[in-house]
DNA sequence: AGTATCAGACCGACCGGTCGGTTTTCAAGG
DNA sequence: CCTTGAAAACCGACCGGTCGGTCTGATACT
């Protein structure tokens, strides 16, 4: 391996082990420490990257949390029946989850209710982000209206922030319980609403 | 005031300021010495009345969160139409809560979002509290299907689960925008939900 | 030779928790 | 009513350990 792809390859290496401690502890709870000793880097390395903890938390936000999130919901966005579509991939994610994302939730809504209260810089991205999905969301309904398959009379908007909220809750209220059984309930739940919307 | 009383409002104070704390900054980032500080009283007489840290945080949640989110929710669930009662306990209460409220989120979820993956305590206790909210919920609409209000063919255990994601889903993503607009439009969202649940 | 990329010893601040000592309380004995 | 003594309540200096971050070299590539 040249030494441009080992640069960026210890980097990646960083942002990923510091995605998984972040995810199992929280950011605040996260030790720098901890990261380097699971790398096998060093903290000349470390800081090499990044300038401060806080930078590379926001690194990890952005490199790691945000595409995983994004690949994970796009296929269900971009069809003529959202509700049938959205519902199927609703299914399937809770089908596919393993028992350890059950027992530590959703990377993106986990920081958020951490750091949104205490660092303005991770609520802007978080928020930014959460505001993207409400977008895609909204127009992936009102695509469904122009086609026939949503009712007109529905707020697009309102119903896309209804279902966010519904979702990182029952992802939440499953995490608590380390119960996959309360995803699954809410879901249905979730996806009686969604039919509820049916042209 | 008599010594009987001193104690146990030193007690009490302790508790209270550890929950300001705990709601601020999350229970790993609260520190002893801030709640001291701001008690102006002393490390002995903290762990005079707590063995450690972590049995104040049982402390704090078992006697300050607990009761609170009690007295709010009770008046809504002991009435003939749970869905209009809900319905309009869920406005006033979003109507009532304060900037504050809304930056800082739900202390029982935030809690649980924060140990519940790493620390079986506090997820045994917070588990059971949320679990004690379903088991009231389902009753409330179970008497609601029993005078004729709401639909025979719902679970109404499910209802409640949903129920309560989306209220903490809602809660969680006003806390991230710091947006209390965000929270009426999911309430509205959830009261929609509820009323296509009326008999 | 010069520069990017580390390696890790080191730093002060802060953490939760301990412990020896002091004050307060209160019941019992005179 | 007073004295006394032990227990309860409290104080805060102190402890070992961990934290995020800095800095001085060493190494390897260009």
């Amino acid at each position: 391996m040249n030494a441009a792809a080992q640069l960026a390859d210890n980097r990646r290496k960083l942002l990923e082990i510091a995605a998984e401690e972040i995810l199992e502890n929280g950011f605040q709870a996260t030790s720098i420490g901890d990261i380097l000793t699971k790398s096998g880097l060093s903290k000349g390395a470390l800081y090499h990257h990044f300038p401060s903890k806080l930078t590379l938390g926001y690194a990890v936000f952005e490199e790691v949390f945000v595409p995983e999130c994004a690949t994970r919901w796009e296929p269900a966005l971009n069809t003529p029946d959202p509700i049938t579509s959205i519902s199927i991939l609703l299914r399937a994610q809770v089908h596919e989850m393993t028992d350890e994302m059950i027992r530590l939730g959703c990377p993106v809504n986990n920081l958020g209710q951490e750091m949104s209260p205490i660092d303005e810089g991770f609520r802007q991205r978080i928020n930014r982000e959460i505001n993207h999905w409400r977008d895609e969301l909204a127009a992936a309904f009102k695509r469904g209206q122009a086609t026939g398959h949503v009712k007109t009379e529905i707020d697009t908007r309102q119903v896309a922030t209804f279902f966010i909220a519904s979702i990182e809750g029952a992802i939440g209220l499953a995490k608590n319980a380390q119960d996959r059984a309360l995803l699954e309930t809410c879901t249905e739940g979730l996806i009686n609403y969604l039919e509820g919307l049916r042209a």
